[in-house]
DNA sequence: CAGCATCCGACGCGATACTG
DNA sequence: CAGTATCGCGTCGGATGCTG
């Protein structure tokens, strides 16, 4: 079940929710950060998050996948087969929003959390 | 202990997961959708989140004030107590994000999950 | 009116081992 | 190389009842 259906469940639909469960994750903003740069195959895209493990990023790509967020290509000519992963078009549309959340985040640790410390 | 502070515990500090943090929660993005538009008291905001109950409501809004996103006013000058929610100034500038993420998640949901039921 | 305390079940996520 | 299977724990959130 994905995870607007999963919502739908509730009753109460709010298409904001709905946009934060897509991205609700433990390592799905990281990944969205990175294949917005550009495409990557699965050990790469590994070694660029220190602390994942290979079942974590499995999972959450397998969740990106399903919700049509990134795209698998595998390309089976050789062994050992390769996959890699980019972007759909509905991902790419995301782009200005991460951006922009980023953004945000940033002056949010600035000015909240780091005067804290 | 705040979201923020949480996620850094992990290492790795991605400001567009601290953004991410701070509105996940079962009814944040309904709340911030209510709260946008105007103040609101406790119980009012409660019949506006059928299914929400007492506790989580004071959970969640607890988290949102200890991040900073919204305040509550205490009326103390008569009894019952009343209290009231807004925004803060920073959740404020939540706002257009918010309205961008409400409009993709509008979108994502008829082009994506309408399609397949 | 506006909460808090307690109990409990479901699920997210980590550790570890196995596979085509 | 790119996963899947199994186990277990911690946290989130629901149900219910009590309080200033």
């Amino acid at each position: 079940m994905d995870a607007v259906t999963q919502q739908t469940r509730h009753g109460e639909v709010c298409p904001l929710d709905t946009t934060l469960q897509l991205l609700a994750g433990k390592w799905k903003s990281i990944i969205l950060c990175r294949l917005m740069q550009h495409e990557l195959r699965y050990t790469q895209l590994l070694k660029t998050l220190p602390g994942c493990t290979r079942r974590m990023l499995s999972l959450q790509l397998a969740q990106l996948e399903a919700d049509q967020i990134i795209q698998k290509q595998i390309d089976a000519s050789y062994v050992p087969i390769k996959t890699s992963y980019r972007l759909t078009p509905l991902g790419k549309s995301l782009v200005p929003i991460i951006k922009l959340m980023d953004q945000w985040g940033e002056h949010y640790i600035q000015t909240v959390t780091m005067p804290e410390n």
